[in-house]
DNA sequence: TAAAAATACTCCATAGGTATTTTAT
DNA sequence: ATAAAATACCTATGGAGTATTTTTA
């Protein structure tokens, strides 16, 4: 499990798709399938009931959705934290 | 920046060693050093202060450090929760 | 029957390895 | 002199691609 994994996860419950996922991903689709395929495995258990017309969250799938949010959003913050640093590192040496 | 660079930055400061680190963590040394220094290039500053007797944090990579652990506790939490869930879904289909 | 996802491969980037050199005490 | 990290180079795993098939509303 990384954050990569949990992008793609987090991208295609927002786009309800996993064609429109991969768009925005900048990935292919079938590529995206595999990655959540194996995350699945990794798992243990169904994140995502599909179909041609439809894609829902499995209940164990909302779970893992709302840790995935979480996590993202905590790697953002650190991300622009350490960008703060790298500033002030600059400045120090001028 | 994912777990596993994470993960390698946090063991070498609590083994205080890049040799320890990589033998806890089942990498060659050589790896090892090259994921710090990728790790350190993408963050864009000097993470450690090495030498051939000691091995420091620099400041900023205190900070990392700091970030490094909380986001890897909360990844162990969502683990430990995804096995119970697992548990459950097991205990359901039976 | 048409759209969306799955499957079956192929390819390549990079994580990781081994051998060796450099560095600092 | 020695132990630890860095460098150089090689290998192989798996992430990502294209082509195609399967599925279901």
């Amino acid at each position: 499990m990384d954050f990569r994994q949990l992008r793609y996860f987090t991208t295609i419950i927002e786009k309800k798709s996993y064609t429109k996922a991969a768009r925005t991903l900048h990935i292919s689709q079938p590529s995206l399938s595999n990655m959540i395929k194996k995350l699945e495995k990794e798992v243990g258990f169904q994140l995502l009931e599909r179909s041609t017309r439809e894609l829902n969250l499995t209940e164990s799938g909302a779970i893992l959705y709302q840790r995935a949010v979480e996590l993202l959003n905590q790697l953002d913050h650190v991300k622009r934290e350490l960008e703060d640093v790298k500033k002030q590192e600059l400045e120090i040496s001028q």
